[in-house]
DNA sequence: GCGCTTAGCCGCTCA
DNA sequence: TGAGCGGTTAAGCGC
């Protein structure tokens, strides 16, 4: 049911919760409690205040006063048990694959409340990935003049190259891009893939920038490292309304 | 300040986000809003009901009616401002480095509330320390293959080491355990339990991972490192008593 | 401050 | 179902 309860029995609390999961509702819970968890790691919170957060889809989140992450949690298409035990209001969340335990034990409910929320918008993400890679799949010039695109995303046996390519000059080249910094890693990547091929192929690592152990690793390798301009490329999208709004707003600033 | 307001005017609703802000409050607000952010990358959120929390030292989340993860959010360290604009409210966090912003856009709010959390728990992760000394005990093989342990030092007082054992090949060995990274000091301490033998001893330290500066000295020292695998070992740890309680509980319990 | 490594990463995609 | 991989990854730590 939708609704809010303070300071209510545990046993109030409990039926609260039980009847809000079968309703699918999004639970949100401010009080006294111990965390417990079990599965792919172990960890162990004493008694604090705290606020509980479980989803219709059995997500469940445990956020303390600080920090952006929760400090435990289970994903979501966990099942979720509540009832009263000894004196304490209990609520276990059992995720099967991988199988982890997820044990709340409240000493004191200060509010609880269940809500069913109207939410049909379509989250917009900017320049993502895709986009992204469509953007240098129909402008190869902006990794190198003359480049031509071969594949995208080829599977190979070490991975999947986000390019494969000819070079203006037609030795094969395989690509990979970052949309930041490259690091150590990237260079990695991308020798793996060098290193599953049989005949001449060029490496270029494409990034707006690289760190300067990874450049030193790339050169020793004998690829390539492009630098890539991702203000030019977004040049290439439409401009974003909403870039507009924002910034007049924190201009006239609120307060 | 503490509180709960239901559908406040927009207002009051800004007046009792800024009081919460300064006064270093946890906030809670369920509401009719829209979401724009743009900084790494850019996104928009039209108008939908969703779960906001803004946490004292300047983190945002912004929780839609699934999924464990927030839609958007604002790591610790942004700067809120709040107010009310062209007749909606507005939440503005702005964080520093990288450059991001993250706009919320009230249409209507339905519950806000702001609470002091009081919470000095630990968080302990991993098998607590009594648990781990058992794990380790019952599965030598986890600091090395063919280890068998010879003697056990439960508590703290220094001056013995953690595990005394013989290796494969019949060495006698002192056994260093940190449940965390381990550091300079971590070798001084097996450093000094290996200077107080006489005879012939192989010195482990056995850690989740070390420090640079730390692994130099080990080797110089002449003794070797363990890499311990707290996830591995968390997994060790018997499930027997949380599915118990789970069957308990479902069977006797809740709902 | 920057760069690097880890995480109960999560969540997506595709074989 | 598992592997590979991106992420506004965040957060911690060494340098």
């Amino acid at each position: 049911m939708n609704g809010i309860m303070f300071y209510p029995l545990l046993e109030e609390a409990g039926d609260f919760i039980n009847s809000s999961v079968r309703g699918k509702k999004l639970i949100i819970c401010i009080g006294l409690f111990s965390v417990e968890y079990l599965g792919r790691s172990s960890s162990n919170l004493g008694l604090g205040e705290r606020v509980l957060m479980v989803k219709e889809d059995g997500s469940v989140l445990v956020h303390r006063r600080v920090g952006y992450e929760p400090v435990n949690w289970q994903p979501a298409g966990c099942i979720i048990r509540c009832g009263v035990r000894d004196g304490k209001l209990l609520l276990l969340s059992e995720r099967r694959r991988p199988k982890e335990f997820l044990k709340v034990v409240f000493d004191k409910v200060y509010l609880i409340t269940s809500t069913s929320l109207v939410d049909e918008a379509r989250f917009e993400i900017g320049p993502v990935e895709n986009e992204f890679y469509d953007l240098l799949m129909a402008h190869p010039e902006y990794i190198e003049e003359g480049l031509r695109i071969v594949s995208r995303q080829k599977s190979m046996p070490s991975g999947i190259p986000d390019f494969t390519g000819k070079d203006s000059k037609g030795n094969y080249v395989i690509i990979e891009v970052k949309r930041s910094m490259a690091g150590v890693d990237s260079v990695k990547q991308l020798d793996r893939y060098m290193k599953s091929q049989r005949g001449h192929f060029r490496g270029i690592l494409c990034a707006p920038s690289i760190t300067k152990s990874a450049l030193l690793i790339l050169k020793k390798k004998g690829y390539d490292f492009r630098r890539l301009n991702l203000k030019a490329l977004s040049s290439l999208v439409a401009f974003k309304p909403y870039e507009e709004t924002l910034d007049r707003h924190l201009e006239e600033g609120g307060s």
